[in-house]
DNA sequence: CGGGGGTTTGATACTAATCAATAGATGTGG
DNA sequence: CCACATCTATTGATTAGTATCAAACCCCCG
């Protein structure tokens, strides 16, 4: 109990310093000496989940970087098609891809905390830290290269090497320089797994099915996933022969 | 005659002050006075029909920009598979999702003029001219919208909703602030198209046919489409019912 | 003028979508 | 804490859209 306000005190007055995914995000290009003035710059805000609180078309007035919880960023078309670009998790900077409106909506698929920072004050301290301008170029060459792997995902893989390549992917999402997790948390549902891989609700879980039956995988439950032949996995989301 | 060789004279001299290029690309955000500079770093080269210049896994020791001609980017899996992430034409600068390798190859589909920068040279660019990092970030950012468009294209559209979509795309290409052009051309092959659009060959085919029995489109030529009925295809690209 | 890549069209096959029903998980209020 | 309502997931039967296989045609280039 003390322990726990003695700790928000703390992160009321440093909350930067503190903050658990400044290694993964933007804020680690701000050098620890600025940090106090990153923290004037950023509002804390907590989203529920099912919580959109980015929407394509609406101006972009804000900026976000996630620090807890698992976002899914996605375009709609007029009558309901859903494609999910990407999912966003502890660190990752939302607002990249964004002219003077958002081309993309954003949605907490579990509980989110997120710092949100105005356009103005972004441009101010990316002008106080040229760093972080690098960084946001470096980061947003590596989207760039994500995106580009979804490309091919989406136009030339099958069903099946979609999901590898899917659950691949997460398995390495926790730390990508760590050896890639054999359990695997998924924390959206089937429906935002089919609108992220371009299939139905319906192939999708045929497919968790068929790669549990021939063992592949096995599912302790819906949102979790043990890799139990990796090599396969790999072979299939390589789309080798 | 006179004026032909007396141009390329001056573009001897000054070559980046009289590029055509220079205006739709990177080197725009290098000042004038710096442009003697600019020179020195770059190398012109030309590319033929069929040329590749960038190879998927090589070292990404260079980066170019298209000065005339337009050139394919493209993935490939190990069965041969191939997905076109782009096309690009004058101006346009290559190199962007690059780590330490090319994420990506190049084939010139035209014959293709380029300049060469070495990393060590760009870099030096960025850190004498902070515009142009500014600019490359605005680029890549640019890069990101269009990868999530077509991300959702391939995802979610069908086979005529991806053609309208690429067509009207490549009618605006010419100049995005001009009003859009009725008659494209199309430097690609049907082939091509199909590697773009996540389709065969055939499919692609027998939707300019259905676009063009149903009064949508006129083909002059196989490499060239006059748009007959722009409403049409603006309301399939847009995915509208 | 001949050859070969590129394009079109037709017949058939197959993957994934759609429609439908059941089962399981999650969350809420009594 | 349990019962119910709702959302999510699985499985089956059928269909639709696109891929594949095949053949003819066109046109561009040497």
């Amino acid at each position: 109990m003390r322990m726990t306000s003695a700790a928000a005190g703390e992160s009321r007055r440093e909350p930067c310093a503190y903050c658990q995914a400044r290694p993964h995000s933007l804020c680690s290009a701000v050098p620890d000496d600025a940090l106090s003035m990153l923290a004037t710059l950023a509002v804390v805000r907590d989203y529920a989940k099912g919580q959109v609180f980015i929407e394509q078309g609406a101006a972009a007035e804000d900026f976000f970087n996630v620090t807890s919880g698992t976002v899914k960023l996605y375009k709609l078309l007029p009558d309901g098609r859903q494609q999910i670009t990407g999912f966003a998790g502890t660190g990752h900077f939302l607002g990249l891809a964004v002219t003077d409106t958002y081309t993309f909506s954003v949605q907490a698929i579990e509980p989110v905390r997120a710092c949100r920072f105005s356009r103005s004050r972004l441009r101010r301290l990316m002008d106080d830290c040229p760093q972080v301008e690098e960084r946001l170029l470096r980061t947003a060459c590596q989207e760039l290269i994500a995106a580009q792997e979804q490309i091919l995902l989406l136009g030339r893989k099958s069903a099946q090497e979609r999901l590898a390549t899917f659950l691949l992917g997460w398995s390495r999402q926790a730390d990508p320089r760590a050896p890639p997790a054999e359990r695997v948390r998924l924390p959206m549902t089937r429906g935002d797994i089919a609108d992220h891989l371009g299939l139905t609700i319906e192939t999708v879980s045929r497919t968790f099915s068929r790669f549990r039956a021939d063992g592949r995988i096995r599912t302790p439950s819906s949102h979790e996933v043990v890799i139990t032949d990796r090599p396969y996995l790999e072979r299939l989301a390589a789309g080798a022969v």
